[in-house]
DNA sequence: GTAAACTCTAGTAAAAAGATAGGATAATAA
DNA sequence: TTATTATCCTATCTTTTTACTAGAGTTTAC
């Protein structure tokens, strides 16, 4: 399952990406028109920021805005930061690769067989969808 | 992350898949070649077998066994028996499909557009492994 | 009829998810 | 400078899910 914060990150993004200017934007705005609760949708905008994806500014007329430009970011990136690992098994993750302390060979786990094209196909799509291209 | 249910589920179809004859195998020795609890593995082994894909044999000599040729089993069950629906969002689900109720338009929906591609390429590995396939 | 093995219901502990509270900090405008 | 606005940050709380356990019941082989 996705997760709530995955799913009102991704809307808070699309919600940026589809203004045409990139002055900043309350939070408070964000979370009315894709009826998120504010207090959650703080914190979330708030890793993104500091991962990078969105800049802020405080004070009267301040808000979140997109630093890139939505075309130039990948779907990859967004979800290992507001989902976590792409792989379902830390055995055939890329990025936050473990061995299973339960499992004696990987070369012949079935599991992590199947999880490998899982993680794969998965992946491609993340790959090939920018921002841009979800809106 | 797939859950701990699955895995076994998956580890305990392909110990029953690897043998030679269909003879029942006992709940205590599937655990103690898998590194399961054996308590956990008789519920998982009692929803594989309500749902078709095991049989099983009380009394001394029982156990479980595989009904169908492993070949015959595509992951696709097994996974929606085990794991649950394959979208990661109840909105793009085939056989669990419900509304998101704070998403007013699934055709103008970011997270929608992208769900569904990651669903589609999921389905094609689950439809293309069979039981047999990741042994 | 007894031991072996699955069946079934219930329950529990730990972790994760989802959400909330409230003050600190910084920027702006008067 | 002061009041206002809005993000920043830490801590806490509730609910749900996950992983696992207990124990009595039922069926079968011998």
């Amino acid at each position: 399952m996705l997760s709530k914060k995955t799913k009102y990150g991704l809307k808070a993004l699309t919600y940026l990406a589809r203004r045409k200017d990139r002055s900043p934007v309350q939070i408070a705005e964000i979370a009315r028109h894709e009826n998120i609760s504010q207090k959650f949708l703080e914190s979330i905008l708030l890793t993104l920021r500091k991962n990078g994806y969105l800049g802020s500014r405080k004070g009267k007329g301040g808000g979140y805005y997109l630093i890139k430009d939505p075309a130039e970011i990948p779907m990859t990136g967004v979800m290992r930061v507001l989902e976590g690992p792409i792989a379902m098994v830390p055995c055939v993750s890329l990025n936050f690769y473990e061995t299973c302390d339960d499992c004696p060979d990987e070369a012949t786990c079935s599991v992590h067989k199947l999880m490998l094209q899982v993680r794969d196909s998965a992946l491609e799509v993340y790959r090939n969808n920018s921002l841009a291209d979800i809106i």
